[in-house]
DNA sequence: ATGAAAAGATAGTATTACTTTCATTACTGA
DNA sequence: TCAGTAATGAAAGTAATACTATCTTTTCAT
């Protein structure tokens, strides 16, 4: 089983550490499985108080808002998939074999891998496919981004970076791949599932290999060696 | 200057059309200033009010709530972007310069184009940039679906799909490609402004070239006669 | 067993997201 | 041109949301 404290999230994102106590679990545990029940819009800190028979002010006792208790929900899985990707890519050497399998985490984290007892993981990342933009499409992104928020994500895409770099010292636009094949991935589930004609994927029983195939279309399109 | 009707907008997103009389003018043109200055969290029908010295029952006669009012207005710029594709390659023959003429679209639609009076375009992307993908990031995507509001996106694609398919008939992904490189031009832009290290680009002065040039380099090592 | 911290319970406020009703203004067409 | 109708404005009301404050009870660590 994961340690919790190898995903360290940045306090001020909360009021007080919801990893540290059995109500703080239970608010993660719940919001996860409300979030994904009735979406971001319909979400009170009422409903999920009524979910986990608390109330309201216990829970503003540990995040401020729904919106930065999503952000905490985001910036743990950020964290959980960086995790992974060192955690299964440890012994390879061949980066670009390393960048596949990058790729199948960011598309399912949830595969036979460490997981923590609270979190459901599953249900976790059908937020973050549906959710997790909202998260930091906001006006208080710059602050946010000021207090260290988004390090779990930036991090995550300089790992990523890096391994392009590492296939292709030349590649021009390490970062910017590396973003669009996380941001991608959730974009074409959830094209699939809701908006197929944006899509040629098909997703059938949470399966998603076709959206790591293209992926990896992608990858071998512009990442090589030989490309120049 | 444009004319209206080529933008056609499904009814069902409206109570009554704000394109037929002056109040509904400017509460197209005053929402797209609002969303823009506070967000779309913090935007409501009583604010919006106060902008035109009207009254909050009035806009809800033309719209049920803000989340209609921003897919409104989302529609309305795929229409835009739509028409402007037609007309700006309506006279080219070469898919491959076809392509890039999109991509220049797509990235900044405002340049040198074709505009409607009451709406200012340059804000609605900064808007489109920002507010677009929590639209159709919803509960109600389906249902919303089904009732058609997502033709303009779903048609736009398609037109992107067939150019693609045009320079390469074999290409894997002509839809998941449109698609992407929609979103990734506003990801970029957005990552550029706010979160710069997870993109490569630079944006300066509303500048966004560089992103042009990204979505070209993806085109021409993705989608080329000569990939096979 | 005691004291502190955590959680629960209750109540209260301002704002949001509407709906309803009625009065006023504008516009339309015989 | 004036009567009727449609559009808008004004006001008030409701239920839910998004909190904050205070006080009591429970839990837990020494």
């Amino acid at each position: 089983m994961l340690i919790l404290s190898d995903l360290s999230i940045p306090d001020g994102l909360y009021v007080k550490s919801p990893l540290q106590s059995k109500l703080g679990k239970k608010i993660i545990t719940h919001s996860i499985l409300l979030f994904d029940e009735i979406g971001f819009e319909a979400f009170t800190f009422k409903k999920l108080a009524k979910e986990i028979d608390s109330n309201e002010a216990s829970i503003y006792r540990y995040f401020e808002n729904k919106h930065l208790l999503l952000l905490f929900l985001v910036v743990w899985y950020w964290n959980w998939v960086s995790f992974l990707i060192g955690y299964n890519t440890k012994n390879i050497d061949d980066p670009n074999r390393k960048l596949d399998l990058i790729i199948d985490n960011i598309v399912d984290a949830t595969k036979e891998n460490p997981s923590v007892d609270f979190v459901n993981e599953k249900v976790l990342h059908r937020i973050m496919i549906t959710e997790s933009s909202k998260a930091y499409h906001t006006k208080s992104v710059d602050e946010e981004n000021k207090e260290g928020f988004y390090l779990g994500y930036t991090s995550l895409i300089q790992k990523i970076a890096d391994v392009i770099l590492e296939i292709d010292e030349k590649f021009p636009y390490p970062h910017s791949f590396a973003s669009n094949l996380f941001e991608m991935a959730n974009n074409e589930i959830y094209f699939a599932e809701h908006l197929p004609r944006l899509s040629d994927i098909k997703v059938k029983n949470q399966n998603y290999d076709q959206v790591a195939k293209l992926l990896k279309f992608y990858k071998d399109g512009l990442v090589t060696k030989a490309r120049r």
